[in-house]
DNA sequence: GCCAGGATCGTCT
DNA sequence: GACGATCCTGGCG
């Protein structure tokens, strides 16, 4: 079975959080999918939005931990965040991919497209139905649903994050090993070397 | 099947 | 006035 995830849980560094978030199930109303990609944002992070102060916009990365930080990206796509630390501490965690397995139809109704549901952050969104108003919406509670799978862990993988371009080879990019639902094939931190 | 380029608009300088 | 934590379409091999 599964355990649900409290408050606590975000509570504490993006890094140990951004991991654990891997592999598990993540719902918003009728829709569910499995977390396969994560990326971790910190204030010491030249790429996060928090970076250079607070602001209107990224104000909620600076409030308590658990509630989900919404923005537009490029002027159209939304993208999701759960904020991490202590309030006060800007940290969040990038929901990049998610295994669908939960309202699929659903999913290709918003999506308009049968395949590539939820292989991208502006990709879930869409087919999860999580807008701008739900910036700033606790992640613990309706309609959003976190799940923790009991026992047995997903092995994860970490590497560079992607789609930006200031602190690239951060390592900070966190994926289920050999998840083919991920939004890019995958490389070992290993083979990235060359 | 792969790569390159455009769309689109809120937010910050 | 410029840029961005992206996605989709069109063209070419």
């Amino acid at each position: 079975m599964s355990e649900a995830i409290g408050r606590e849980f975000f509570d504490r560094s993006v890094h140990e959080v951004a991991p654990d978030l891997i592999g598990c199930t993540l719902a918003v109303g009728p829709t569910a999918g499995v977390i396969v990609e994560t990326e971790a944002y910190d204030a010491t992070d030249p790429a996060c939005h928090a970076f250079g102060g607070p602001t209107p916009r990224n104000e909620v990365l600076f409030g308590p931990p658990g509630v989900a930080y919404v923005y537009l990206s490029y002027g159209i796509h939304s993208l999701l965040n759960a904020v991490c630390e202590p309030e006060g501490s800007a940290a969040a965690v990038l929901i990049r991919a998610l295994e669908p397995v939960e309202g699929i139809e659903l999913m290709r109704e918003r999506r308009g497209r049968g395949d590539e549901l939820c292989s991208g952050p502006g990709k879930l969104t869409e087919a999860l139905g999580v807008g701008l108003d739900l910036n700033g919406a606790p992640i613990t509670e309706a309609p959003f649903e976190l799940r923790q799978p009991a026992g047995d862990r997903t092995e994860v993988v970490s590497g560079p994050r992607i789609g930006i371009t200031k602190a690239v080879d951060l390592p900070w990019r966190y994926c289920a090993a050999g998840s083919r639902f991920a939004s890019k094939p995958w490389i070992s931190a290993g083979e990235r070397a060359a």
